[in-house]
DNA sequence: AAGACGAAAGTGGTTGA
DNA sequence: TCAACAACTTTCGTCTT
């Protein structure tokens, strides 16, 4: 058998290097990447260069040409988001044995058994199906949302350890998966709205926030409260505003949040669209109301409630920022 | 004519008896 | 379980730029 050798070098490309990006708006080239939040940011002006992204590198780093070489391995990685984590056996449907050979009617009958029970344990148990089932879901609200690897990831460890501690009969799959994203998308400090998840789901925004508040109470998990500020640069991205709107917008926050009865209990999508609002008028940079509903998700309405409070409470003077 | 404004009525969720 | 309540939405007429 002919092997040819392996070229030292050509060993650099089983990581893909990024390609050099540079920003459209300002013409920067230091565009970083957050793998978290699966974006690609310009360190320059800040524009969201891309939010969909997927992250194509391995799940492990290596730092010495070593490392790389000990960590290297075959076969897809493993994977919470598969129900099996992608590690289970299969055995083929062929009647043949590793040689090629058929095998005798014995061997055959026999294959046969290990076949069935292979498959009996793996997938058809109740709890492998759910599982498998969820996984599917959770797959496919991740991939909509433009949500990275890891924040996948996170969604399905949530759901495996609902599952396992048998915290979860009869309850809606489809809404769990769905909860479980949404938990993940919170814990994480990345901005999405259970209506956006809602959007992508079969189950309804009222079903999913039910079985969010069951998983969170049953996980015993602390949520971080999602803040405006998590929502402004996907905001202010969408609007296709420039950076110092996003200064600014983030000094109005930082300023409310001072205020007591300015920020709590109120919406925060509704308080990024306000802030941003102002910011877009100080900076010369104006935007209408109705854009920022659009991309925010709340009504006019909210967003002049909100952005009058701002005014009166903080006394801000509406001019042209110096 | 588009955008901003605000009143009024309706909706769905939370809270506390 | 139910009523009270706050936040938010929908709708619409009016004012401003």
């Amino acid at each position: 058998m002919a092997t040819s050798r392996v070229d030292e070098t050509s060993r650099e490309d089983v990581i893909p290097e990024t390609p050099q990006l540079t920003c459209s708006d300002c013409g920067g080239t230091d565009v970083v990447r957050d793998n978290e939040k699966g974006e690609l940011i310009c360190a320059t002006c800040g524009l969201v260069l891309s939010d969909h992204r997927i992250d194509t590198g391995p799940e492990w780093r290596a730092f010495t040409s070593d490392e790389r070489d000990t960590r290297a391995r075959t076969g897809a990685p493993s994977s919470y988001a598969l129900h099996d984590k992608g590690l289970s056996t299969m055995i083929d449907w062929r009647d043949r044995d590793s040689k090629g050979s058929a095998f005798s009617a014995k061997q055959r009958a026999q294959i046969y058994r290990l076949r069935k029970w292979q498959i009996r344990t793996r997938v058809h148990s109740s709890l492998d199906r759910n599982l498998a089932q969820a996984m599917t879901e959770i797959d496919r609200l991740s991939s909509q949302l433009g949500l990275s690897a890891g924040l996948k990831e996170h969604a399905a460890r949530m759901y495996r350890k609902l599952i396992a501690g048998r915290l979860w009969r009869s309850r809606s799959i489809d809404a769990t998966a769905a909860a479980a994203v949404y938990a993940a998308c919170r814990h994480r400090g990345s901005p999405r709205s259970i209506e956006e998840i809602a959007e992508h789901s079969r189950e309804s925004k009222k079903k999913i926030s039910a079985h969010y508040r069951m998983l969170v109470t049953k996980l015993k998990i602390r949520m971080p409260i999602s803040s405006p500020e998590n929502y402004v640069p996907r905001f202010i991205s969408d609007l296709n505003l420039p950076m110092e709107v996003q200064q600014i917008t983030m000094e109005i926050l930082e300023q409310a949040k001072k205020v007591r009865g300015l920020v709590s209990g109120r919406d925060p999508r509704g308080l990024a669209a306000a802030a941003i609002y102002i910011a877009s008028i100080m900076s010369d940079n104006r935007v209408t109301q109705r854009d920022i509903s659009r991309i925010s998700g709340v009504t006019e309405v909210t967003i002049r409630n909100r952005y009058k409070e701002l005014v009166s409470k903080l006394e801000l003077t509406m001019a042209l920022y110096p």
